[in-house]
DNA sequence: GTCTATACAGGGATAGAC
DNA sequence: GTCTATCCCTGTATAGAC
């Protein structure tokens, strides 16, 4: 019985495929992983892969997809609070937490790469990063204000530079230690008011 | 007059192709850069590339031979210091100063890429960070002896991660600001003795 | 929707003349 | 040493049957 049109089931084939991209993708690269890799891993046709996607970087940019709306969730969530730096570092948690993933460091790599190749994907990740710094700038502001963050910062700078140190976390993360501690101490120091001097 | 062997006029060319594989693979990626593309760019032919290089993989390592020389004399120099804090900054200034190289970003990221499937150039890049590492653990080890670092930390952990953030610079400089500053900040403050609390 | 078959292009590396 | 010509392979993407 050939079977009837079935949404549910082409959306789990489509979805087969990102799993299988994001592990072939980290382990070997984008341009090392064919779409024919792609397909075997997946349990499908290549004809089929590109029956879901209009092509292989769209593949890739699927990965990155589904994380914005996580990505606005935590800084909501954070934003909600009354100690903001508290609030900064449990962010820094959060994201942390991700490079926990295996796949996550050779994500990131290949991300870096392609995301100079690929406008659409620009868009995409730079409409995350941007949520983020966004939330982690606001952060900042208030905790300049209330005197716990070192006022002498920039906040956009600040914002930029823990986000640059959360990736490094990321490409550094081939050994299976947690990141999180090290990188709570980093961040909280760099943005610590200064103990002696002027306090409020 | 059919040129006799001329060793300089060889080694100036297979220069050329390392400056030329620099710019290219930059600024299109490793896969995304043909031999052909090289051998344009540095004034040559494929055919001539391949008698300079074993294959394409030597012509990426090439762009990281050259750095080791570099970075054991400054490792060296840093060693011979009596404020090992101090010179711990000046070596973050040093490396620093390399990610305002325009290609540095790029490259940076298509080693991360490369090293993992390349065991030649693994062996290269990890001698050269061996050598950093050492470094760093040397002098933070000196300088938790003389009270100027935070003794609760780990030196070779510490170490990691002052090169994690080195890395975080590369990957930030985006835009032409001189990440120096910002870097110096950070990792002083990461490794600061708490001011208040347990003086010698 | 899913497959098989294939068009079409491009790249790494080698051969051999000069 | 340097070139040109080319072998051989692989990959993306499409066509068309089912």
């Amino acid at each position: 019985m050939p079977r009837p049109p079935d949404p549910a089931r082409a959306a789990a084939r489509r979805e087969a495929v990102t799993a299988a991209a994001a592990r072939l993708f980290a382990e070997r690269g984008y341009e090392n992983t064919s779409v024919t890799d792609l397909a075997r891993a997946a349990g499908l046709s290549s004809g089929s892969v590109f029956y879901h996607f209009p092509d292989k970087r769209a593949v890739f940019r699927s990965l990155f997809e589904r994380d914005l709306p996580q990505c606005r969730e935590l800084v909501e969530r954070s934003l909600d609070t009354d100690d903001p730096l508290e609030s900064i570092l449990g962010m820094v948690d959060a994201l942390g937490a991700e490079a926990l993933d295996p796949t996550a460091p050779g994500i990131m790599v290949e991300l870096l790469r392609q995301v100079d190749r690929d406008p659409e994907l620009a868009r995409i990740v730079s409409e995350n990063a941007s949520v983020l710094h966004r939330g982690f700038a606001t952060l900042l502001r208030r905790a300049i204000e209330s005197g716990t963050v070192d006022g002498g910062l920039d906040p956009d700078e600040a914002a930029a530079w823990i986000q640059a140190v959360i990736d490094a976390a990321f490409l550094n993360a081939e050994n299976d230690t947690d990141p999180r501690p090290m990188l709570r101490l980093i961040v909280g120091r760099f943005l610590a008011a200064p103990t002696t001097g002027k306090a409020t």
